[in-house]
DNA sequence: TTTTATTCAGACAAAAATATCCGATTTTTT
DNA sequence: AAAAAATCGGATATTTTTGTCTGAATAAAA
């Protein structure tokens, strides 16, 4: 819809990271993909891709898993995890497709769009990762199913 | 992005066939794939959903092609569109896609996506075919390339 | 030092979205 | 009546996204 089923996944998983970083556990891939009810395989590559991305941190070895620096979690923006995944497309590209539409030459639907892209980016600019994990410490929000 | 591919193309072929009725002209499916830059027989199968879905009226025969009742116009929302194209999903999916999101076991985002597919609803909902084909006829808008 | 539990990387597979092809049907024109 | 120009519908093909498998590397524990 807004996100990939890829982006949807990194988001759940690092928002569940977070909240288990706060109690300083570690968490691996298998707990992850259970908790957040996502494909084990497939959320690997995607951690990947976060942790190469400075959005989580992977530790290998027998004790190894995923953790997000407390001191980090003000930093890391929800904006920041959709672009590491998805890229910039949810804010630039043409709502029709067209590839130049542009102010000078807009698509019949490009004011509109550009209102609704700028709300997305508003929202997912100020929204950070303590944010999201004490809404769930709070039992304000849930991540399962 | 907000929509798929077959979306998009339905969205821009039934402007321009609007256009082209406000001038008394039918139009077939390889003038509006060329001028829409669109893959004729994809754009095909899309322009029969939206005869399907009484969007667009279609004529068969030698001197057939496709047409909007100018009456219609007016009465043709944006939204019709999409859900004739992508479903209801945009309005109704969780941005997480968590299932079992709700008022009651909000994911983490709930509130703010609530609002942005509010915004998206309202704009689609607010949006006809009268204004978006005059904005091209007037020179304010685009759909090529 | 060996075993165990983990991540990493690349190849592979399945499913969904996008795109193409072709024969049948329809209707106008010749 | 035949030919031409269009849509329709179903089968097929391609591409992208999503998902899986396997062996190597790493690091702690036994």
């Amino acid at each position: 819809m807004f996100f990939s089923k890829s982006c949807e996944y990194g988001i759940r998983a690092t928002i569940y990271i977070a909240v288990q970083s706060l109690q300083d556990k570690r968490v691996s891939l298998v707990e992850i993909s259970e908790k957040i009810d996502s494909p084990k395989s497939f959320t690997a590559k995607i951690l990947q891709k976060l942790a190469r991305n400075k959005i989580i941190v992977s530790v290998k070895g027998q004790t190894g898993g995923y953790e997000i620096p407390k001191d980090d979690m003000e930093k890391i923006t929800l904006s920041q995890i959709v672009l590491a995944i998805d890229g910039s497309g949810l804010y630039s590209l043409c709502g029709l497709g067209l590839k130049k539409c542009s102010e000078k030459q807009p698509c019949p639907v490009h004011k509109d769009f550009k209102l609704i892209r700028e709300k997305i980016r508003k929202t997912l600019e100020s929204t950070n990762l303590s944010m999201l994990a004490s809404s769930i410490d709070d039992g304000l929000s849930y991540l399962k199913i």
